[in-house]
DNA sequence: CGGGTAATTGACCCGGGTCAACAGCAGTGG
DNA sequence: CCACTGCTGTTGACCCGGGTCAATTACCCG
Protein backbone atom coordinates (compact mmCIF):
# COMPACT_ATOMS: atom_id res chain seq x y z
CA UNK A 1 0.00 0.00 0.00
CA UNK A 2 3.09 2.06 0.17
CA UNK A 3 3.69 1.54 -3.22
CA UNK A 4 -0.35 3.13 -4.27
CA UNK A 5 0.98 6.49 -2.47
CA UNK A 6 4.43 6.25 -3.91
CA UNK A 7 2.74 6.20 -7.88
CA UNK A 8 -0.12 8.20 -7.11
CA UNK A 9 1.78 11.35 -4.91
CA UNK A 10 4.57 11.89 -8.25
CA UNK A 11 1.67 13.46 -9.50
CA UNK A 12 -0.05 15.93 -6.70
CA UNK A 13 0.69 17.32 -3.13
CA UNK A 14 -1.32 15.29 -0.52
CA UNK A 15 -2.07 16.06 2.65
CA UNK A 16 -2.16 13.32 5.48
CA UNK A 17 -5.51 13.14 5.33
CA UNK A 18 -5.06 12.67 2.00
CA UNK A 19 -2.87 9.84 2.08
CA UNK A 20 -4.56 8.17 5.16
CA UNK A 21 -7.84 8.49 3.00
CA UNK A 22 -6.67 6.40 0.30
CA UNK A 23 -4.55 3.99 2.76
CA UNK A 24 -7.98 3.10 3.79
CA UNK A 25 -9.60 2.43 0.76
CA UNK A 26 -6.76 0.51 -0.40
CA UNK A 27 -6.70 -1.65 2.54
CA UNK A 28 -10.48 -2.34 2.64
CA UNK A 29 -12.09 -5.00 0.13
CA UNK A 30 -8.85 -6.39 -1.18
CA UNK A 31 -9.09 -9.62 -3.30
CA UNK A 32 -6.80 -12.00 -4.18
CA UNK A 33 -6.49 -13.61 -7.78
CA UNK A 34 -5.35 -16.63 -9.67
CA UNK A 35 -2.42 -15.90 -12.23
CA UNK A 36 -3.39 -16.40 -15.76
CA UNK A 37 -7.20 -15.38 -14.85
CA UNK A 38 -9.34 -12.64 -16.25
CA UNK A 39 -9.81 -10.23 -14.11
CA UNK A 40 -12.62 -7.95 -16.00
CA UNK A 41 -13.62 -8.33 -19.43
CA UNK A 42 -14.03 -6.81 -22.75
CA UNK A 43 -17.82 -5.75 -22.42
CA UNK A 44 -18.29 -5.46 -18.69
CA UNK A 45 -19.50 -2.87 -17.17
CA UNK A 46 -17.03 -1.54 -15.15
CA UNK A 47 -17.11 -1.11 -11.01
CA UNK A 48 -13.87 -0.97 -9.64
CA UNK A 49 -11.02 1.11 -9.79
CA UNK A 50 -8.27 -1.40 -8.66
CA UNK A 51 -5.04 -0.59 -6.91
CA UNK A 52 -2.69 -3.33 -7.52
CA UNK A 53 -0.89 -4.35 -4.37
CA UNK A 54 1.40 -7.15 -5.30
CA UNK A 55 1.64 -8.90 -9.09
CA UNK A 56 2.02 -8.30 -12.69
CA UNK A 57 -1.21 -7.77 -14.97
CA UNK A 58 -1.78 -6.83 -18.54
CA UNK A 59 -4.49 -5.05 -19.74
CA UNK A 60 -5.13 -6.44 -23.59
CA UNK A 61 -7.47 -6.40 -26.70
CA UNK A 62 -8.75 -8.39 -28.89
CA UNK A 63 -9.83 -9.08 -32.57
CA UNK A 64 -12.69 -11.26 -33.09
CA UNK A 65 -10.40 -13.75 -34.60
CA UNK A 66 -8.28 -14.22 -31.73
CA UNK A 67 -5.49 -12.17 -32.83
CA UNK A 68 -4.75 -10.74 -28.92
CA UNK A 69 -2.48 -7.48 -28.13
CA UNK A 70 -0.75 -6.63 -25.16
CA UNK A 71 -1.24 -2.75 -24.81
CA UNK A 72 0.12 -1.92 -21.56
CA UNK A 73 1.14 -3.64 -18.47
CA UNK A 74 0.06 -3.47 -14.71
CA UNK A 75 2.53 -3.04 -11.97
CA UNK A 76 2.56 -3.01 -7.80
CA UNK A 77 1.30 0.75 -6.82
CA UNK A 78 -0.69 1.45 -10.21
CA UNK A 79 -3.59 2.60 -9.96
CA UNK A 80 -5.68 1.30 -13.10
CA UNK A 81 -9.29 1.39 -14.67
CA UNK A 82 -10.86 4.31 -13.28
CA UNK A 83 -13.40 3.86 -16.27
CA UNK A 84 -15.90 3.94 -13.36
CA UNK A 85 -16.53 7.38 -14.50
CA UNK A 86 -17.51 7.03 -18.15
CA UNK A 87 -17.49 3.71 -19.49
CA UNK A 88 -20.81 1.62 -20.38
CA UNK A 89 -18.52 -0.66 -21.56
CA UNK A 90 -14.79 -1.52 -21.07
CA UNK A 91 -13.30 -1.98 -24.49
CA UNK A 92 -10.31 -4.10 -23.13
CA UNK A 93 -9.90 -6.57 -20.60
CA UNK A 94 -7.93 -7.32 -18.08
CA UNK A 95 -5.59 -10.38 -17.32
CA UNK A 96 -3.38 -11.59 -14.14
CA UNK A 97 -0.28 -12.99 -15.15
CA UNK A 98 1.27 -13.92 -11.68
CA UNK A 99 -1.00 -14.23 -8.70
CA UNK A 100 -2.11 -10.95 -7.44
CA UNK A 101 -3.33 -8.90 -5.24
CA UNK A 102 -5.73 -6.04 -5.59
CA UNK A 103 -7.81 -3.73 -3.61
CA UNK A 104 -11.30 -2.95 -5.20
CA UNK A 105 -12.11 0.49 -5.16
CA UNK A 106 -16.44 1.58 -5.18
CA UNK A 107 -17.32 3.99 -7.43
CA UNK A 108 -19.34 6.08 -4.44
CA UNK A 109 -15.86 6.00 -2.78
CA UNK A 110 -14.11 7.40 -5.75
CA UNK A 111 -16.52 9.69 -6.80
CA UNK A 112 -16.46 11.12 -3.21
CA UNK A 113 -12.39 11.34 -3.34
CA UNK A 114 -12.72 12.95 -6.60
CA UNK A 115 -14.86 15.60 -5.08
CA UNK A 116 -14.03 16.29 -1.75
CA UNK A 117 -10.02 16.17 -2.41
CA UNK A 118 -8.60 18.15 -5.25
CA UNK A 119 -5.34 16.50 -4.82
CA UNK A 120 -6.29 13.25 -5.44
CA UNK A 121 -8.57 14.11 -8.27
CA UNK A 122 -5.69 16.26 -9.81
CA UNK A 123 -3.09 12.78 -8.98
CA UNK A 124 -6.06 10.69 -10.76
CA UNK A 125 -6.03 12.97 -13.73
CA UNK A 126 -2.53 13.22 -14.47
CA UNK A 127 -1.96 9.35 -13.92
CA UNK A 128 -3.98 9.37 -16.76
CA UNK A 129 -2.30 11.65 -18.59
CA UNK A 130 0.87 9.69 -17.96
CA UNK A 131 -0.73 6.64 -19.27
CA UNK A 132 -1.56 8.34 -22.49
CA UNK A 133 1.92 9.43 -22.59
CA UNK A 134 2.87 5.80 -22.68
CA UNK A 135 0.24 4.79 -24.95
CA UNK A 136 1.72 6.85 -27.58
CA UNK A 137 5.35 5.30 -27.13
CA UNK A 138 3.51 1.76 -27.18
CA UNK A 139 2.24 3.12 -30.82
CA UNK A 140 5.43 4.33 -31.91
CA UNK A 141 7.14 0.86 -30.45
CA UNK A 142 5.07 -1.23 -32.34
CA UNK A 143 4.72 1.12 -35.37
CA UNK A 144 7.95 2.09 -36.12
CA UNK A 145 11.00 0.10 -34.71
CA UNK A 146 12.62 -3.39 -35.61
CA UNK A 147 11.81 -6.41 -33.51
CA UNK A 148 15.12 -5.79 -32.13
CA UNK A 149 14.38 -2.60 -31.09
CA UNK A 150 10.87 -3.03 -29.95
CA UNK A 151 11.93 -6.10 -27.52
CA UNK A 152 14.84 -4.52 -25.96
CA UNK A 153 12.39 -1.21 -25.66
CA UNK A 154 9.98 -3.26 -23.75
CA UNK A 155 12.89 -4.76 -21.58
CA UNK A 156 14.33 -0.67 -20.60
CA UNK A 157 10.38 -0.03 -19.82
CA UNK A 158 9.92 -2.76 -17.58
CA UNK A 159 12.79 -2.61 -15.64
CA UNK A 160 13.08 0.91 -15.57
CA UNK A 161 9.27 0.97 -13.99
CA UNK A 162 10.36 -1.90 -11.96
CA UNK A 163 13.38 0.49 -10.56
CA UNK A 164 11.11 3.32 -9.53
CA UNK A 165 8.87 1.15 -7.22
CA UNK A 166 12.37 -0.26 -5.41
CA UNK A 167 11.45 -3.45 -7.34
CA UNK A 168 14.59 -3.74 -8.87
CA UNK A 169 17.72 -5.70 -6.99
CA UNK A 170 20.87 -3.89 -8.97
CA UNK A 171 20.56 -4.44 -12.49
CA UNK A 172 18.83 -7.99 -12.01
CA UNK A 173 15.04 -8.52 -11.56
CA UNK A 174 11.90 -11.00 -11.15
CA UNK A 175 10.41 -11.17 -14.58
CA UNK A 176 7.41 -13.03 -14.91
CA UNK A 177 6.43 -12.53 -18.99
CA UNK A 178 6.63 -15.58 -20.97
CA UNK A 179 7.81 -15.18 -24.49
CA UNK A 180 4.01 -15.48 -25.51
CA UNK A 181 3.50 -12.25 -23.43
CA UNK A 182 6.59 -10.18 -25.02
CA UNK A 183 5.32 -11.38 -28.12
CA UNK A 184 1.48 -10.34 -28.10
CA UNK A 185 2.80 -7.23 -26.51
CA UNK A 186 5.41 -6.18 -29.31
CA UNK A 187 3.09 -8.16 -32.13
CA UNK A 188 5.83 -9.99 -32.98
CA UNK A 189 5.01 -14.35 -32.89
CA UNK A 190 6.88 -15.96 -29.98
CA UNK A 191 9.16 -17.30 -31.92
CA UNK A 192 10.59 -14.43 -33.50
CA UNK A 193 10.65 -12.83 -29.73
CA UNK A 194 12.79 -15.78 -28.90
CA UNK A 195 15.21 -15.24 -32.06
CA UNK A 196 16.01 -11.82 -30.57
CA UNK A 197 16.52 -12.44 -27.01
CA UNK A 198 18.83 -14.84 -28.02
CA UNK A 199 20.24 -12.09 -29.89
CA UNK A 200 20.48 -9.50 -27.28
CA UNK A 201 21.82 -12.74 -24.88
CA UNK A 202 24.15 -12.77 -27.64
CA UNK A 203 25.24 -9.36 -27.31
CA UNK A 204 25.97 -9.41 -23.62
CA UNK A 205 22.58 -7.07 -22.95
CA UNK A 206 20.80 -9.04 -20.84
CA UNK A 207 20.39 -12.43 -19.52
CA UNK A 208 16.86 -14.06 -18.98
CA UNK A 209 16.21 -17.70 -17.84
CA UNK A 210 13.92 -18.93 -14.81
CA UNK A 211 12.03 -16.10 -14.52
CA UNK A 212 14.65 -13.42 -13.64
CA UNK A 213 16.15 -10.66 -16.10
CA UNK A 214 19.35 -9.45 -15.32
CA UNK A 215 20.16 -6.64 -17.54
CA UNK A 216 24.39 -6.47 -18.14
CA UNK A 217 24.44 -3.21 -20.31
CA UNK A 218 21.92 -0.68 -19.28
CA UNK A 219 23.11 1.94 -21.62
CA UNK A 220 23.52 -0.49 -24.66
CA UNK A 221 20.56 -2.07 -24.20
CA UNK A 222 18.80 1.68 -23.96
CA UNK A 223 21.14 2.48 -27.06
CA UNK A 224 19.73 -0.38 -29.10
CA UNK A 225 15.94 0.30 -27.67
CA UNK A 226 16.42 4.30 -28.73
CA UNK A 227 14.65 4.48 -25.22
CA UNK A 228 14.48 7.68 -23.17
CA UNK A 229 12.43 7.19 -20.43
CA UNK A 230 10.91 10.79 -20.51
CA UNK A 231 7.89 9.49 -21.50
CA UNK A 232 7.18 7.26 -18.33
CA UNK A 233 7.12 10.32 -15.95
CA UNK A 234 8.53 8.13 -13.24
CA UNK A 235 9.78 11.59 -11.22
CA UNK A 236 7.58 14.21 -9.55
CA UNK A 237 7.56 16.64 -12.37
CA UNK A 238 8.42 19.71 -10.57
CA UNK A 239 5.72 21.56 -13.04
CA UNK A 240 2.38 21.80 -11.86
CA UNK B 1 -17.10 26.89 -31.68
CA UNK B 2 -20.61 25.07 -31.95
CA UNK B 3 -18.09 22.01 -32.13
CA UNK B 4 -16.10 22.34 -29.06
CA UNK B 5 -19.25 22.15 -26.84
CA UNK B 6 -20.42 19.00 -28.61
CA UNK B 7 -17.15 17.82 -28.28
CA UNK B 8 -17.14 18.44 -24.56
CA UNK B 9 -20.42 18.28 -23.57
CA UNK B 10 -20.26 14.00 -24.67
CA UNK B 11 -18.97 13.87 -21.45
CA UNK B 12 -20.18 15.55 -18.84
CA UNK B 13 -23.45 17.56 -17.70
CA UNK B 14 -23.12 21.69 -19.12
CA UNK B 15 -24.36 24.63 -17.44
CA UNK B 16 -25.09 27.38 -19.76
CA UNK B 17 -22.48 29.32 -17.59
CA UNK B 18 -20.14 26.36 -18.25
CA UNK B 19 -20.93 26.89 -22.00
CA UNK B 20 -20.54 30.14 -22.08
CA UNK B 21 -16.87 30.29 -20.54
CA UNK B 22 -16.10 27.90 -22.37
CA UNK B 23 -17.39 29.57 -25.76
CA UNK B 24 -15.78 32.95 -24.19
CA UNK B 25 -12.13 31.31 -23.93
CA UNK B 26 -12.31 29.93 -27.28
CA UNK B 27 -12.96 33.09 -28.96
CA UNK B 28 -9.88 34.63 -27.20
CA UNK B 29 -6.48 34.12 -28.33
CA UNK B 30 -7.36 32.94 -31.98
CA UNK B 31 -4.33 31.77 -33.69
CA UNK B 32 -3.91 30.53 -37.72
CA UNK B 33 -1.53 28.26 -38.31
CA UNK B 34 -0.01 27.80 -42.01
CA UNK B 35 -0.54 23.65 -43.60
CA UNK B 36 2.62 21.68 -42.77
CA UNK B 37 3.87 23.60 -39.89
CA UNK B 38 4.63 22.47 -36.40
CA UNK B 39 2.14 23.82 -33.59
CA UNK B 40 4.06 22.55 -30.86
CA UNK B 41 7.61 20.90 -30.46
CA UNK B 42 8.53 18.30 -28.93
CA UNK B 43 10.97 19.16 -25.66
CA UNK B 44 9.37 22.47 -25.63
CA UNK B 45 7.69 23.15 -22.61
CA UNK B 46 3.98 23.04 -23.08
CA UNK B 47 1.96 26.57 -22.18
CA UNK B 48 -1.55 26.32 -23.75
CA UNK B 49 -4.54 23.57 -24.17
CA UNK B 50 -5.64 24.00 -27.52
CA UNK B 51 -8.96 24.25 -29.15
CA UNK B 52 -9.23 23.47 -32.48
CA UNK B 53 -11.68 25.39 -34.78
CA UNK B 54 -11.08 24.40 -38.03
CA UNK B 55 -8.64 22.41 -39.68
CA UNK B 56 -6.61 19.07 -39.61
CA UNK B 57 -3.60 18.32 -37.36
CA UNK B 58 -1.09 15.45 -36.24
CA UNK B 59 0.38 14.35 -33.13
CA UNK B 60 3.37 12.24 -34.02
CA UNK B 61 6.66 11.04 -32.64
CA UNK B 62 9.81 10.80 -34.08
CA UNK B 63 12.70 8.37 -33.28
CA UNK B 64 16.20 9.84 -33.34
CA UNK B 65 17.01 8.56 -36.78
CA UNK B 66 14.10 10.21 -38.16
CA UNK B 67 11.53 7.09 -38.28
CA UNK B 68 8.42 9.09 -37.55
CA UNK B 69 4.78 7.58 -35.96
CA UNK B 70 1.71 9.62 -36.32
CA UNK B 71 0.07 8.49 -32.94
CA UNK B 72 -3.37 10.68 -33.53
CA UNK B 73 -5.47 13.19 -35.65
CA UNK B 74 -7.00 16.25 -34.33
CA UNK B 75 -9.93 17.65 -35.47
CA UNK B 76 -12.25 20.54 -35.42
CA UNK B 77 -14.09 20.44 -32.68
CA UNK B 78 -11.26 18.28 -30.36
CA UNK B 79 -9.84 19.92 -27.05
CA UNK B 80 -6.13 18.54 -26.71
CA UNK B 81 -2.86 18.72 -25.56
CA UNK B 82 -3.63 19.47 -22.09
CA UNK B 83 -0.69 18.46 -20.70
CA UNK B 84 -0.17 22.22 -19.22
CA UNK B 85 -1.02 20.60 -15.80
CA UNK B 86 1.75 18.16 -15.96
CA UNK B 87 4.86 17.97 -18.67
CA UNK B 88 7.94 19.83 -18.20
CA UNK B 89 8.50 19.08 -21.44
CA UNK B 90 6.40 17.73 -24.31
CA UNK B 91 7.25 13.96 -25.57
CA UNK B 92 5.63 14.65 -29.10
CA UNK B 93 4.81 17.33 -31.31
CA UNK B 94 2.56 18.51 -33.01
CA UNK B 95 1.66 19.58 -37.18
CA UNK B 96 -0.36 21.34 -39.03
CA UNK B 97 -2.02 18.96 -41.94
CA UNK B 98 -4.50 21.70 -43.33
CA UNK B 99 -4.00 25.48 -42.57
CA UNK B 100 -5.54 25.33 -38.82
CA UNK B 101 -7.39 28.36 -36.74
CA UNK B 102 -7.13 27.37 -33.18
CA UNK B 103 -8.33 28.77 -30.02
CA UNK B 104 -5.24 28.88 -27.39
CA UNK B 105 -6.31 28.32 -23.37
CA UNK B 106 -3.53 29.47 -20.74
CA UNK B 107 -2.58 27.76 -17.75
CA UNK B 108 -4.30 30.03 -15.56
CA UNK B 109 -7.07 30.32 -17.06
CA UNK B 110 -7.62 26.73 -17.63
CA UNK B 111 -6.41 25.96 -13.86
CA UNK B 112 -9.45 28.41 -12.52
CA UNK B 113 -11.78 26.45 -15.00
CA UNK B 114 -10.90 23.55 -13.40
CA UNK B 115 -10.95 24.75 -9.89
CA UNK B 116 -14.53 26.79 -10.25
CA UNK B 117 -16.30 24.42 -12.74
CA UNK B 118 -16.42 20.49 -11.62
CA UNK B 119 -18.34 19.90 -14.84
CA UNK B 120 -16.13 21.07 -16.72
CA UNK B 121 -13.15 19.87 -15.09
CA UNK B 122 -14.91 16.39 -15.47
CA UNK B 123 -15.55 16.51 -19.01
CA UNK B 124 -11.73 17.59 -19.62
CA UNK B 125 -10.78 14.38 -17.56
CA UNK B 126 -13.01 12.38 -19.90
CA UNK B 127 -11.98 13.60 -22.94
CA UNK B 128 -8.71 12.42 -21.98
CA UNK B 129 -9.75 9.00 -20.71
CA UNK B 130 -11.55 8.31 -24.23
CA UNK B 131 -7.88 9.59 -26.21
CA UNK B 132 -6.54 7.19 -24.23
CA UNK B 133 -8.62 4.46 -25.61
CA UNK B 134 -8.39 5.23 -28.74
CA UNK B 135 -4.60 5.50 -27.87
CA UNK B 136 -4.98 1.91 -27.46
CA UNK B 137 -6.65 0.97 -30.24
CA UNK B 138 -4.11 2.60 -32.44
CA UNK B 139 -1.65 0.32 -30.27
CA UNK B 140 -4.23 -2.64 -31.56
CA UNK B 141 -4.01 -1.71 -34.52
CA UNK B 142 -0.70 -1.50 -35.75
CA UNK B 143 0.31 -4.05 -33.34
CA UNK B 144 -2.17 -7.08 -34.90
CA UNK B 145 -3.74 -5.91 -37.99
CA UNK B 146 -2.63 -6.50 -41.37
CA UNK B 147 -1.86 -3.63 -44.04
CA UNK B 148 -5.17 -3.49 -45.79
CA UNK B 149 -6.58 -4.20 -42.61
CA UNK B 150 -5.07 -1.16 -40.77
CA UNK B 151 -5.83 1.21 -43.63
CA UNK B 152 -8.99 0.40 -43.55
CA UNK B 153 -9.75 0.95 -39.93
CA UNK B 154 -8.22 4.33 -40.63
CA UNK B 155 -10.65 5.12 -42.77
CA UNK B 156 -13.27 4.13 -40.81
CA UNK B 157 -11.93 6.14 -37.47
CA UNK B 158 -11.61 9.20 -39.54
CA UNK B 159 -14.72 8.77 -41.21
CA UNK B 160 -16.94 8.14 -37.99
CA UNK B 161 -15.20 10.96 -36.57
CA UNK B 162 -16.30 13.50 -39.31
CA UNK B 163 -19.19 12.28 -39.40
CA UNK B 164 -19.97 12.64 -35.36
CA UNK B 165 -18.96 16.15 -36.36
CA UNK B 166 -21.14 16.99 -39.08
CA UNK B 167 -18.24 16.87 -41.62
CA UNK B 168 -19.57 14.65 -43.37
CA UNK B 169 -21.70 14.82 -46.85
CA UNK B 170 -23.54 11.42 -47.04
CA UNK B 171 -20.63 8.82 -47.43
CA UNK B 172 -18.00 11.53 -48.71
CA UNK B 173 -16.16 13.67 -46.86
CA UNK B 174 -12.78 15.81 -47.60
CA UNK B 175 -9.68 14.30 -46.98
CA UNK B 176 -6.78 16.30 -46.73
CA UNK B 177 -4.06 13.29 -45.51
CA UNK B 178 -1.33 12.40 -48.56
CA UNK B 179 -0.35 9.05 -48.68
CA UNK B 180 2.77 9.45 -46.75
CA UNK B 181 0.44 10.87 -43.70
CA UNK B 182 -1.34 7.50 -44.10
CA UNK B 183 2.07 5.65 -43.98
CA UNK B 184 3.36 7.65 -41.08
CA UNK B 185 -0.45 6.83 -39.08
CA UNK B 186 -0.03 2.89 -39.81
CA UNK B 187 3.16 2.02 -39.75
CA UNK B 188 3.62 1.16 -43.30
CA UNK B 189 5.55 2.43 -46.64
CA UNK B 190 3.78 5.04 -48.74
CA UNK B 191 4.28 2.94 -51.67
CA UNK B 192 2.36 0.01 -49.60
CA UNK B 193 -0.12 2.32 -48.10
CA UNK B 194 -0.19 2.69 -52.12
CA UNK B 195 -0.89 -0.85 -53.23
CA UNK B 196 -3.69 -0.94 -50.14
CA UNK B 197 -5.62 1.79 -51.58
CA UNK B 198 -5.63 0.62 -55.01
CA UNK B 199 -6.93 -3.00 -53.53
CA UNK B 200 -9.80 -1.09 -51.39
CA UNK B 201 -10.66 0.62 -54.62
CA UNK B 202 -10.79 -2.44 -56.48
CA UNK B 203 -12.55 -4.24 -53.54
CA UNK B 204 -15.60 -1.14 -54.36
CA UNK B 205 -15.31 -0.02 -50.91
CA UNK B 206 -13.99 3.40 -51.37
CA UNK B 207 -13.53 6.19 -53.42
CA UNK B 208 -10.31 8.24 -52.92
CA UNK B 209 -8.98 11.48 -54.99
CA UNK B 210 -8.45 14.70 -55.03
CA UNK B 211 -8.09 15.21 -51.30
CA UNK B 212 -12.03 13.46 -51.42
CA UNK B 213 -12.67 10.39 -49.64
CA UNK B 214 -16.19 8.35 -50.70
CA UNK B 215 -16.88 5.29 -48.51
CA UNK B 216 -18.89 3.48 -50.92
CA UNK B 217 -19.74 0.33 -48.79
CA UNK B 218 -19.90 1.62 -44.92
CA UNK B 219 -20.41 -1.68 -43.81
CA UNK B 220 -18.28 -3.67 -45.93
CA UNK B 221 -15.14 -1.94 -45.10
CA UNK B 222 -16.04 -1.53 -41.73
CA UNK B 223 -15.90 -5.83 -41.50
CA UNK B 224 -12.97 -5.39 -43.53
CA UNK B 225 -11.24 -3.17 -40.75
CA UNK B 226 -12.39 -5.28 -37.99
CA UNK B 227 -13.94 -1.76 -37.03
CA UNK B 228 -16.38 -1.16 -33.69
CA UNK B 229 -16.99 2.64 -33.13
CA UNK B 230 -16.87 1.68 -29.31
CA UNK B 231 -13.81 3.22 -28.19
CA UNK B 232 -14.06 6.48 -30.04
CA UNK B 233 -16.44 7.47 -27.86
CA UNK B 234 -18.58 9.49 -30.34
CA UNK B 235 -21.57 9.26 -28.17
CA UNK B 236 -23.16 10.57 -24.82
CA UNK B 237 -22.57 7.77 -22.23
CA UNK B 238 -25.75 7.02 -20.37
CA UNK B 239 -23.14 6.56 -17.60
CA UNK B 240 -21.92 8.51 -15.22
C1' DC C 1 7.12 -41.14 -14.08
C1' DG C 2 3.67 -38.60 -16.86
C1' DG C 3 1.51 -34.62 -18.78
C1' DG C 4 1.33 -29.92 -19.78
C1' DT C 5 3.40 -25.56 -20.52
C1' DA C 6 7.37 -22.79 -22.08
C1' DA C 7 11.55 -22.42 -24.75
C1' DT C 8 14.34 -23.53 -28.74
C1' DT C 9 15.70 -24.60 -33.37
C1' DG C 10 15.53 -25.38 -38.35
C1' DA C 11 13.49 -25.09 -42.98
C1' DC C 12 10.77 -22.63 -45.71
C1' DC C 13 7.66 -18.83 -47.13
C1' DC C 14 5.32 -14.35 -47.72
C1' DG C 15 3.76 -9.65 -46.57
C1' DG C 16 5.48 -5.68 -46.87
C1' DG C 17 9.89 -2.93 -47.62
C1' DT C 18 13.26 -1.04 -50.90
C1' DC C 19 14.77 1.02 -55.00
C1' DA C 20 13.94 3.31 -59.02
C1' DA C 21 11.63 5.33 -62.70
C1' DC C 22 7.87 7.97 -64.19
C1' DA C 23 3.48 10.64 -64.39
C1' DG C 24 0.40 14.29 -62.79
C1' DC C 25 -0.24 18.64 -61.06
C1' DA C 26 0.27 23.08 -58.50
C1' DG C 27 2.88 26.85 -57.69
C1' DT C 28 6.40 30.19 -59.13
C1' DG C 29 9.07 33.08 -61.54
C1' DG C 30 10.84 34.82 -65.80
C1' DC D 1 2.50 31.76 -71.38
C1' DC D 2 5.77 28.39 -70.61
C1' DA D 3 9.73 26.13 -68.24
C1' DC D 4 11.08 24.63 -63.90
C1' DT D 5 10.68 22.72 -59.38
C1' DG D 6 8.86 19.99 -55.99
C1' DC D 7 5.45 17.32 -54.05
C1' DT D 8 2.19 13.48 -54.48
C1' DG D 9 0.79 9.40 -56.48
C1' DT D 10 1.70 5.10 -59.24
C1' DT D 11 3.96 1.02 -60.87
C1' DG D 12 7.32 -2.73 -61.41
C1' DA D 13 11.23 -5.69 -59.99
C1' DC D 14 13.44 -7.48 -56.42
C1' DC D 15 14.59 -8.44 -51.53
C1' DC D 16 14.39 -9.31 -46.57
C1' DG D 17 12.56 -9.20 -41.83
C1' DG D 18 9.71 -11.63 -39.61
C1' DG D 19 5.95 -15.25 -39.96
C1' DT D 20 4.68 -20.22 -40.37
C1' DC D 21 5.07 -24.96 -39.51
C1' DA D 22 6.85 -28.58 -37.12
C1' DA D 23 9.75 -31.18 -34.34
C1' DT D 24 12.44 -31.37 -30.08
C1' DT D 25 13.94 -30.15 -25.67
C1' DA D 26 13.68 -28.29 -21.21
C1' DC D 27 10.93 -27.58 -17.14
C1' DC D 28 7.63 -27.86 -13.52
C1' DC D 29 4.41 -30.05 -10.65
C1' DG D 30 1.79 -33.67 -9.04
Amino acid sequence: MNSLRIRLEIFAKFSQDDRDLLQQLASRNIRDIRPRRDLVREGERPRFVYVMLDGWACRYKMLPDGRRQIVAFVMPGDLFDNHVFMLRELDHSIASITALRVAEIGREELEALVTDRPGVAQALWLNDLASLAVQREWTLNVGQRSAYERLAHLLCELFARLGSIGMTDGNACDFPLTQVDLADATGLTPVHVNRMLQELRGAGLIELQSRKLTVLDPAALQTAALFNDRYLHLNREPGI
